[in-house]
DNA sequence: TTTCTTCAAAGTGTATACACTTTTTCGGAT
DNA sequence: ATCCGAAAAAGTGTATACACTTTGAAGAAA
């Protein structure tokens, strides 16, 4: 879909990132990546730059760029306002919801379920937060959907570090839930399920065990 | 504050597009900013990388970029989600503010109204927009706290190019108020009071006239 | 005059070169 | 053996060079 070569290494890195190819912490050498890329330094600098943005990727000024390892105090802020923006969504969302809008979500329930059944982790990983943004695109609010978009995509490294199958199971039924309760119109209920939602998440987070002190990588 | 070469770059060119020194849909020319900054395109090239993730620039492959021109739909768009994440917040703010908090927020309103009565528009914009980010940065929520902090400055073209003084002085009335709800307790006069304000700021925008079509301007 | 066509000028996209900073290595003093 | 310090190595920051694309203008055909 993205045919920039800027835009190829950034998904690449993205995903090896997120399947943890790359380490947290791990040091980002740009000329060791160039070669890899087989360009020049230039653009690996734009890719970098571009994943800092998305939180993905720490630059130190004059030390390089570094895989990001968000701790667990990063994480519950970040679930926290998914839970405000996303319990508000919500209510918008069934004040102005037409059936096609509603089979729409159900059928991103489907692939959901399809993921979780082939085992898939990273595809679950990624419909699991695509729900959410789906739901604002469906709204017609784009500016929502690209903020939510950036929200998940600085959560997928954090969910991938803590988060279980179990609970990708859990988050799933969750979603199907809070679409039934979107279904049967009543509001304060689908409103309810969303916010316990992204509760069970964070606390599904805060479970685990602190993040190992950030560590430099050799390759 | 921002000592680095880019991040001057970056600053000096917000202050001219937000001043609209640089109109909408004026063509920025890397070879003739980076003459005038006495750098290299390269910084220029960084720069207005940044500036486009902010939205107040928007760069088109192999053609240039250009001074963003947000149209009232995005300019809707992005106070919707301010009104569903700010009612939110101040849900979460009043379940967790101490004396001193309020206290802080209290100073804050002080300074709007020294801006407004200084007639200062540029700060008074800046800081009507930082009243939010600074009951985020009180909850301790750095994520929200940035989050809100590129809402507003992405807001700050649009409340520039459509929002009048009474509409400022508005909005600090309206902030004011906020404040005082917070501080008797009353979670959910708050919350109403800060819906209708982003309502309010969101109605006066659609009053304005459509954008003008974009259009290059020499210099 | 209008509309193609072509070619030069302007501008962006990428690679490379060089300056400066940080990191590592190695030798000597304690 | 350990610790310091200097010099080399590795790496980032910025400028420049060159290739490719777009824009604009001049001229020929209708």
């Amino acid at each position: 879909m993205n045919s920039t070569p800027t835009g190829f290494i950034v998904e690449s890195l993205t995903r090896l990132i997120v399947e943890h190819s790359l380490q947290p912490g791990e040091k980002l050498v740009e000329q060791k990546l160039a070669d890899q890329f087989g360009v020049s330094r230039t653009l690996i600098r734009q890719a970098l730059f571009k994943l800092s943005q998305n939180r993905l990727v720490r630059m130190v000024p004059a030390r390089g760029a570094f895989v990001s390892a968000p701790s667990v105090t990063e994480a519950k802020q970040v679930f926290a306002v998914r839970r405000i923006l996303e319990s508000g969504m919500t209510r918008s969302f069934m004040r102005q919801a037409t059936a096609k809008q509603i089979k729409a979500l159900k059928a991103h329930i489907a692939e959901e379920t399809a993921a979780i059944q082939r085992g898939d982790v990273s595809t679950r990983t990624t419909l699991l937060g695509n729900f959410h943004v789906r739901m604002a695109e469906l709204m017609g609010n784009e500016v929502l959907a690209s903020l939510l978009n950036d929200l998940i995509s600085r959560c997928a490294l954090i969910t991938l570090m803590y988060q279980s199958s179990a609970d990708a199971e859990h988050s799933h039924d969750e979603h199907a839930q809070i679409v039934a309760a979107i279904e049967s119109g009543d509001e304060e209920l689908a409103i309810a399920l969303m916010d316990d939602h992204l509760k069970h998440v964070e606390e599904a987070l805060t479970l685990q065990s602190p993040p190992e002190p950030p560590k430099a990588s050799a390759r």
